[in-house]
DNA sequence: AGCACGCCGACT
DNA sequence: GTCGGCGTGCTC
């Protein structure tokens, strides 16, 4: 007898030998020990089993049966078979994704202690009492509740439109419990960082033991542990977690919330299966027969569109908690606060008096300022030498606390060094005890600049900064909420970070320094994420009986796109950009594939990419362009090029993936070609 | 993805 | 004369 196993590495499946004396306890869905090359060991699952010895390899044999009962049950097979045909990647990726990481041991030592007695599950919570009263729902709660559960008689996705501070997650418990009373099981996604304690705690109080948290953060054995209570006869009834957590082993799933829809977080960017959460949870639902429901204030154009189109149900939400008004926002033009030289720094004389009132008001403020990079990094202040990567084509990113220099995308640190290598004098030359340290200035994040200009403009004001370099881990994340919410900080200056979801009383006035950053990316999307960052930033102002107050810097004050966020007019900005996205064939109304190709020899690799670009315009014509060089060309000295795939939605996906694995085979024959990378990225964001 | 095999520089 | 750099090719 032989069995295919998929092991976590990019190929679909292996078929291995499987011993007579083994052969009953080999089943579908179980996992096994299985050797690899000349002395690799890995975790494999078994996919099926079969008596069809594999022509031209040798068939090595199985050493080890893990499991007694299946681990991943027929629902979880069609997911990630649905996965891996979607986004186009191997079986073996989604395994590697699909499956917590103690499941998969790979060195001896883990499969001595896999294969060991576990102790029995422990629950993650001290056992709380299901304290169980639901509170009311308001009318305009009530309303929208009933509405969504009209919605689910004819439709298995529908989306719920609600401002700010409308209280869905008041909705959403409510049909958790009305789900939970079926017996159905639940699952509420959250994006990595908005799921906290506070929403943590607030559901606890009403699930208790029925609730399990899954977070990426989590130890192994923790994760480990879910993953096994999830597939045991008791599971928890609903799932909190963050975008892995649809891989989880479902029994009886009912709903599927996806809070915070429009997140970009929810697509897995590196490494494949360089999945869409939100879209697999879809998919998810609809394989379980469960309900997704998708709440946002902002909503992606992906899902407002399909919701306009009758494909979604639509529940709109108006009426924010207590009657509160949105806030003003009101527009700065720094252009011409720039030419008149009344610029304090980033602050113009208006955020400035609106500010200095609040704080005699003894009211927070929270100022906005997003990063036009992605980090920080030094700059030679004579020559302006910046120091890169050698691996890849970006800019070491500062880490101050460590004095070092890191790339974010290979790992390569390196000590800030003493002087500029480009244009520092040899150092026979340099006079001894100068101060070396002071060659360099550093330049990104700049919210640490603005922490600076402070004390100046605003006499014993308090600070507090939350940015890559301030909230690196959870807890210090938390840390920060904590403070500033208990007000021990007067200002919060953050990046993009302090636009989720936050609740914080005393807030009056928020502070968006330079709202062009986002606006000029070179990026189809920008404008709908500027809007939903900057209506998201809006929101953390005015909480309670304050009404809010937001000062919106920019140099284009005149622009439709700052009137619709000032006016919040989603409806609007939508219908402009939807225009452009039809005529220049972009999503909603076509669906992107990229498709990339890395080689670390950059002529031969422009040579292949640009004849497999031929084949596929052969076959699909004028939807392909390029090859082109994307903005970080080089990664772990391996040169890329992108093509990009515009495929109308009717296009039939299963025949457009066979035509790109047919071409990819066709390149893969050619010598030359053996050696370079190809892989794709579905529904790029 | 790993990890072994393979061909060119500074060392006991 | 070797140890070791990482470039490239394969894994049932």
């Amino acid at each position: 007898m032989f069995a295919d196993i998929t092991l976590p590495i990019p190929f679909d499946s292996f078929t291995y030998l499987v011993p007579p004396d083994m052969e009953p306890r080999v089943m579908r869905g179980c996992r096994v020990v299985v050797p690899l090359g000349k002395n690799k060991i890995y975790t494999g699952v078994v996919l099926n089993t079969h008596n069809h010895a594999p022509q031209g390899v040798e068939v090595k044999p199985v050493i080890e049966v893990l499991d007694e009962q299946p681990v991943v049950n027929e629902q979880q097979f069609a997911f990630w078979q649905w996965i891996a045909n979607y986004y186009l990647c191997p079986l073996g990726d989604v395994m590697k994704a699909g499956l917590p990481g103690a499941m998969k041991p790979t060195d001896e030592r883990a499969l001595k202690e896999s294969s060991r007695k576990r102790k029995s599950v422990k629950s993650d919570v001290s056992p709380s009492a299901w304290a169980g009263q639901l509170s009311t729902l308001n009318p305009a709660q009530q309303k929208a509740f009933d509405e969504i559960e009209a919605s689910f008689l004819h439709q298995d996705v529908t989306l719920l439109h609600g401002v700010t501070s409308s209280g869905k997650t008041e909705i959403y418990i409510h049909l958790i419990a009305q789900y939970l009373a079926q017996g159905k099981q639940v699952l509420y996604l959250l994006p990595e960082i908005a799921l906290t304690t506070q929403i943590t705690e607030r559901l606890r109080r009403f699930f208790g033991d029925r609730m399990g948290v899954y977070h990426s953060k989590f130890s192994d054995t923790q994760r480990l542990d879910i993953y096994k209570r999830q597939a045991s006869a008791k599971p928890h009834q609903l799932i909190l977690g963050v975008r892995s957590s649809i891989f989880l082993p479902f029994q009886n799933l009912g709903l599927v919330i996806v809070d915070e829809e429009h997140e970009q977080s929810y697509k897995q960017q590196e490494p494949a299966p360089r999945y869409h959460a939100r879209n697999a949870a879809i998919m998810l639902a609809h394989m379980c027969g469960a309900k997704t429901l998708l709440g946002t204030a902002t909503p992606s154009f992906e899902v407002y569109h399909l919701a306009r189109k009758g494909r979604y149900g639509y529940v709109q939400l108006t009426q924010r908690y207590r009657d509160m008004q949105l806030p003003t926002i009101e527009v700065v033009d720094t252009k011409e606060a720039k030419r008149k030289r009344l610029m304090k720094g980033a602050f113009s004389p208006r955020l400035i008096e609106v500010m200095q009132a609040a704080l005699l008001r003894h009211e927070q403020i929270i100022l906005f300022q997003n990063r036009r990079g992605f980090s920080s990094f030094i700059e030679c202040k004579t020559c302006g030498w910046v120091p890169r990567c050698p691996h890849c084509d970006v800019t070491l990113t500062l880490h101050k606390k460590t004095a070092s220099l890191t790339c974010h995308y290979c790992g390569y640190t390196t000590r800030i060094p003493d002087r500029c290598p480009a244009c520092s004098p040899p150092p026979s030359q340099l006079a001894l005890g100068g101060s070396p340290a002071q060659s360099f200035v550093s330049i990104g994040a700049g919210t640490e600049r603005i922490e600076e200009q402070i004390p100046k403009l605003f006499d014993g004001a308090t600070t507090l900064r939350m940015d890559l370099d301030t909230a690196t881990t959870r807890a210090q994340y938390e840390r920060i909420i904590s403070d500033f919410s208990q007000h021990k900080a007067d200002i919060l200056i953050g990046t993009q970070m302090v636009t989720k979801g936050l609740d914080f009383d005393r807030v009056s006035v928020v502070g968006v320094l330079d709202a062009d950053a986002m606006l000029n990316l070179p990026d189809f999307r920008s404008y709908e994420r500027a809007f939903q960052t900057l209506s998201q930033v809006a929101g953390r102002a005015g909480r309670n009986n304050t009404p809010g107050h937001v000062i919106l810097q920019t140099r284009s004050a005149d622009t439709d796109i700052i009137r619709h966020i000032t006016s919040n007019d989603y409806w609007q900005m939508f219908y402009e950009q939807m225009t452009e996205r039809q005529l220049f064939h972009y999503p909603p109304f076509y669906r992107l594939i990229y498709v990339y190709l890395r080689h670390r020899d950059d002529q031969l690799l422009d040579h292949l990419a640009t004849d497999m670009a031929t084949r596929l315009r052969a076959a699909f014509g004028d939807r392909v362009l390029g090859p082109d060089r994307p903005p970080v060309a080089r990664i772990h000295s391996l040169y890329i090029r992108k093509i990009m795939l515009k495929m109308e939605l009717t296009a039939p996906i299963d025949k457009v993936r066979q035509t790109l694995t047919a071409i990819q085979q066709q390149m893969q024959t050619m010598p030359i070609a053996k050696s370079v990378n190809i892989y794709y990225d579905v529904d790029p964001l």
